[in-house]
DNA sequence: CGAAGTTTTGAGGACCTTCAAAAGTTGTGG
DNA sequence: CCACAACTTTTGAAGGTCCTCAAAACTTCG
């Protein structure tokens, strides 16, 4: 848990995601990566926030993977999206003072946690950056309502092969790999627990794509071996992501 | 379709339900009301907003219901939330260019638009107000997250008390009615593209929840008998609707 | 009053789950 | 570096929830 201090490039990957859709200016970019900030290593499988704890912060992926997931009193859990360096992943605790939801690494990751004052702050004084976590918080809004429709009206497989283009095409927009390759620190299990399925299904689902050739899968590793012919099949459209970035702004 | 100008009580409906999370100065208030609009009644079944087509302004509800709801080129819909009056069910529009998801009317209703300009403006001016909208958003995220634990990992029955419960708790939020009885504009095909199902599922689903006690209907008219045993039947906990409001600023 | 839409019921079938166990992989300590 | 334990993936068999198809009863509206 070392201190902020000095040239902040910790903070560059939440900043570089969010120049993405715009560039800010300098005084802006300045005053962002100004923020005070603790960086933390988190190993695998560890909470970085508790659904019904309060709020303390607001923590960014610097690097690595992390999920959300909601519990159910009977047991079931609900993993509602996930995450990878650079995803400002909890901006909602800017505002909302008990978390909804679970943050929880699925390999070694480093976070980078800001308070919310300061977040607040660097909101109010730089409009265009309190814009831009607002755009933020929308499109991860248009994600969730992306996977309502994968859980209520998606088959199985169909489910699984769009949860697998997703997380290809994040990872090229960030930066990390080409779509159609990427690591997958996730484990069959965590796949079910997004997927609104069983493992056991999951397995099956995931046999049926290799059998058909929409898919190779090497322990960690996905391969998607033609994008158009899964994205077909799976009903990708990367529409929701909006790649398109936030309406620029008239004079 | 009137205009704008004098005693803008159009507005009225969505300040109240941001004043509900924390007042406003009154110059704020002021700006937010002086904000020119159209007022337009729309007729049942309406679209609003359609998926892919390029945002116009933001529309907020007046009165009545509206769903948003996504489609699948195979014929599929999924609708992912409900709304009615006070609502800023169009936020999302002030910065995302096209949009992802289509807005309907379920019953004859009073929308009121704003242009995306004014909004952008009006957060600008205000941190307050654009904070309040930035944590509606938030709130809208959490719906939908809750949406996807209640797809992905409830059944059919617990799905459909739980859609019933959040109509009522909403209802009762904002002032329309107590939170046990209500009136449901709603069709069971409404209901059983929101809740993934088929319409003779949700059928069989509220006719067993019927037979339990656990709920009475008639006609457009929802009754729950006894709050609390439906609650812990669909294991409904208001926490991911945020009814604690936005954090208090320090200082 | 007739037409269109909505709700309800029945019967059969499909998708996904549950339960169980084997095979394969990863991590740890001796 | 191997041995063992824990975890993950895979496969099989049986069963249940929810779907499909179909039609009747009921409601709404012009």
């Amino acid at each position: 848990m070392s201190n902020s201090l000095a040239t902040s490039h910790c903070l560059s990957p939440p900043l570089a995601k969010l120049e993405r859709r715009g560039r800010f200016s300098s005084e802006a970019r300045k005053a962002f990566l100004a923020m005070p900030y603790q960086r933390q290593a988190i190993e695998t499988r560890t909470d970085i926030v508790r659904e019904g704890e309060r709020t303390r912060g607001c923590s960014f992926i610097e690097s690595g993977t992390v999920s959300r997931s909601k519990l159910l009193p009977s047991g079931g859990r609900q993993i509602v999206s996930f995450h990878i360096a650079g995803d400002l992943v909890d901006l909602q605790s800017a505002l909302l003072i008990v978390a909804d939801h679970t943050l929880r690494t699925h390999e070694p990751s480093f976070v980078v946690k800001v308070s919310e004052r300061a977040i607040l702050k660097v909101a109010e004084d730089f409009p265009e950056i309190g814009r831009s976590f607002w755009f933020d918080t929308m499109v991860d809004a248009s994600i969730f309502r992306e996977w309502s429709l994968n859980l209520g009206r998606r088959s199985a497989r169909e489910r699984t092969g769009h949860l697998l283009l997703e997380l290809g095409y994040k990872s090229e927009a960030a930066g990390l790999s080409p779509r159609s390759e990427y690591r997958l620190p996730m484990t069959q299990l965590d796949l079910a627990d997004a997927l609104g399925l069983t493992v056991v299904h999951v397995c099956r689902s995931l046999k049926w794509l290799r059998e058909m050739g929409l898919l190779h899968l090497d322990r960690t590793r996905v391969v998607i071996p033609d994008w158009d012919a899964l994205a077909h099949f799976a009903q990708f459209q990367p529409l929701y992501l909006h790649p398109e970035g936030p309406r620029a702004l008239a004079s």
